[in-house]
DNA sequence: TTGTAAGCGTTATCAG
DNA sequence: CTGATAACGCTTACAA
């Protein structure tokens, strides 16, 4: 018997002791791939990450590391996939058992990949909901109830007429779900309170995100508009703008530096709600008031679902972690 | 045989339409296990990341999808690791022919990983350069070059006075190879341009960030020292400093801050020159002149010159990138 | 409680 | 050029 059989039946404690010892002397290190045909279970799962740059970094690499540690915990090891393989990176690791599950992130709504999940069979799990998640197990960030928090707040504080500088434009083209579930909860929230709202898509990216000051035009990918441009506009549409909620993190330092440029101090004349992690949010002076984005924890409750899909266990379901705000310097009372 | 010999060995185009049909007809796929147990090949390769919170983030994913990226143009899938299972990590997915190699990144002038991979013989690549790199394979950013280019701009600009900003004090502390090189290149540069010059490590970290204007105390972290800390020091030390060096990224957007908080402008009354990826830099208002750091290209190069590595090559080698600095912005020579 | 042997799906070797 | 057949190292079912 390949002896390491780590109770799979019962053993005597004195040949248990015998294999631990040659199994000292000879150094014997179970083969993976050994394992893996005679077991057919690879004990590895697959992550998939987008390579995309409009996607905010810091987020996805929590939930990696938080994957990653999660699932040694169960014995796992984590294969790192990018999404420009699209489905065929699911099928090939799942075809070829190289990973027994994976986990996808960067959910569209009409996310392709699903089909191709649901097809092979695989065991799979979403961070991130797609439209229709019947059939899928997902975890997310409830982001509409997110988004009506952060309304609510600085409705609570006077503001009545509010901006959402969101994601980039390209996010919500892809109809990424996040993005859209924070926009319609903002909107349910703006509807309820009665303040007044505009949404405005912002590029997080490098050229088109600020040229105050700097020589040169804004906005450099056509039809695009950067933090400069962006709040500009806010302000000229609507001069009485006092509430920002910001989604895309990468604009937090510009915007800062451009609300001071242009003579408008945080709080007083303009709050700011942040829906970001709490790293970024305690990084800015003044420290935003912001709606944490659990990134690390999104990881570690995919891989604790997913171990329990593998178990057997029954009901597919859509995990949404409950958001909480954090009143920190960027809000204050309107006047 | 098990049909698709991919060439091994000389077919005639009968057979190899025969297999060809059946091989779609059955749905057949290679299993991973079973091809890594009989050629002991997993075609896999483990990078370790560190999930320390004061190694810059963004960098590290980058990394990553550069080695995802370029492995998989090599038919190589990757493991990901955290150092958190330090180098029984690298023994376990070794010995277990988890994986064909490792590529480690965040290494320390005296890793404690090396000596485990010299004596495992595993095939290794290092991303950073430890105090001894024989028998190595190692790429990195040329630091110390990169440290000296910054003093050079700056001295030629005609600042006398320059003040390093640095990584966290941690980072000194554990030695990180990247951390020591640039702080020697910057002193190198500074003795040859005859600059003055201090060296202040700084959090990067949430509380010890920055808390002026915000109620509270600076420093939560006893003993070290954040962005507003930081910088009242160099300028009480150091009244005439004009130059500013900053290689901790996470800081940039606090100082940027602070600076405009405190009345001096950039780059009027003082220039800025940052060691960061394009990406962060160009997001500032105004954008910073900067030495890049080329993150993709180090996940891209490690994976080549693994494989150079495995197919056999000789010589152990460091490769070092040329750094090269971006005039933006943020420098402005001193009247 | 323990030994034995039959696969698991490939690759590699050795005759044809 | 091609078809068998023995490893590869482990799990597991089946006897003992």
């Amino acid at each position: 018997m390949s002896y390491v059989l780590s109770g799979k039946r019962p053993l005597s404690e004195a040949t248990r002791e015998r294999v631990r010892r040659s199994i000292e002397a000879l150094n014997y290190h179970p083969h993976a791939g050994a394992r893996a045909l005679a077991s057919s279970k690879s004990d590895v799962l697959a992550l998939i990450v987008p390579l995309r740059g409009d996607t905010y970094v810091p987020v996805m690499m929590e939930i990696a590391i938080g994957v990653v540690t999660k699932a040694r915990e169960f014995g796992y090891d984590v294969l790192l996939l990018t999404n420009d393989e699209g489905p065929d990176g699911i099928r090939r690791v799942a075809s070829s058992s190289r990973a027994d599950a994976v986990i996808l992130t960067d959910i569209g709504m009409e996310d392709d990949r699903i089909a191709t999940i649901r097809q092979s069979g695989v065991d799979a799990l979403l961070i991130g909901v797609p439209a229709d998640p019947a059939g899928l197990d997902c975890v997310d960030l409830d982001f509409a109830e997110a988004g009506r928090l952060c309304v609510e707040h600085l409705a609570q504080l006077g503001h009545r007429a509010i901006a959402f500088i969101g994601e980039a434009e390209g996010v919500y083209r892809r109809h990424v779900g996040f993005a859209e579930r924070t926009l319609r909860g903002i909107r349910a929230g703006a509807a309820a309170s009665g303040v007044d709202l505009v949404h405005r898509p912002c590029e997080g990216s490098s050229q088109a995100a600020g040229t105050v000051g700097a020589a040169g035009a804004v906005g450099t990918l056509a039809g695009t508009v950067g933090a400069a441009g962006t709040l500009a506009g806010i302000f000229r549409e609507r001069p009485r703008t006092t509430g920002l909620i910001v989604q895309n993190e990468a604009v937090i330092p510009s915007l800062m530096s451009l609300l001071r440029t242009s003579g408008r101090a945080v709080p007083e004349d303009v709050s700011i709600v942040a829906l970001c992690p709490d790293k970024i949010a305690e990084q800015t002076v003044p420290p935003l008031t912001s709606v944490t984005m659990p990134a690390t924890e999104l990881g570690t409750r995919a891989v604790e679902l997913l171990m329990l899909r593998m178990i057997g266990n029954g009901a597919h379901q859509v995990r949404l972690i409950p958001p909480s705000l954090t009143v920190r310097g960027s809000t204050a009372a309107i006047d």
